[in-house]
DNA sequence: TAGGATGTGTCTCAAAGTGTCTCAAAGTAA
DNA sequence: TTACTTTGAGACACTTTGAGACACATCCTA
């Protein structure tokens, strides 16, 4: 089957009682073909930004740049709040666990929703989605 | 056959109970001779907007790089609702397939209308398409 | 070392999606 | 007109997907 190397869309989804979701097949389809299992999860505002392990270490290249003098106001301070709160995580059994702290970080309960950004994917709680996309 | 490049007039189609509908033989042969199945739906106010894949390929060129760290406020969510809107979908044994939650997005039922634009082709209720018209 | 909280693998069943056939209507050529 | 072809709606059986359930594993702390 050809298909796009992006992740696009908006999928419903619903977290299981151990803070899983099932991983819809269009974007399993892509981390399998395109990236692998490896993922990392950062805790941003209102939702949780996933990114496939290869994507991370890509922009990496640029932020790494970031020398000991950039001030402590602007983007170091946002890239210490992000990185704080990153783990590292893994697509297992067709199934993403997010770990306790970071749905609670988001308010994520069970209904969820994915939203494709081309090369990561963000998850949101139903009502925060409703917010930004209403 | 007199046959156009161009997706172009507006055809009375019928969706099926699952969601789909068969492509108009006008629009098949262009998307078999100039294009090819893959294609991506765009929900748009009142109506789907679909495009060959390769259209899609070709705005994409323009699009701003994202960052881990970026604002939420800024090219992230204006990049969001254009992706987030969008989902790839083929054209399979000469039909194509509406998710259920897009066709909700715009009110589609079984009574539908394809109107061609171009290099572009959408679909509207017909309730919509007679406010739109008429 | 028992018991809770967290994390993992696998199964089931309904819903969503897919391939293919039929038949009547519309279109086309002689 | 008549005979032939193409088209599109519907039917139907099959496959894939995803939510939920449940049993088991691991880790932590008392």
């Amino acid at each position: 089957m050809i298909e796009s190397d992006d992740f696009l869309g908006t999928t419903p989804i619903a977290i299981d009682d151990k803070g899983r979701f099932n991983v819809p097949s269009r974007i399993k389809s892509i981390l399998d073909r395109k990236y692998n299992s490896d993922l990392i999860i950062c805790v941003k505002e209102n939702y949780l930004l996933i990114s496939p392990h290869n994507e991370w270490i890509e922009g990496k290249k640029n932020w790494e740049k970031l020398d000991t003098f950039d001030d402590d106001d602007g983007k170091r301070k946002r890239m210490r709040k992000v990185l704080s709160r990153a783990t590292e995580c893994q697509m297992k059994s067709g199934k993403i666990l997010i770990p306790a702290n970071q749905r609670e970080s988001v308010g994520l309960a069970k209904e969820a929703v994915l939203v494709g950004m081309s090369n990561t994917f963000e998850i949101w709680s139903r009502e925060q989605w409703e917010k930004e996309s209403g």
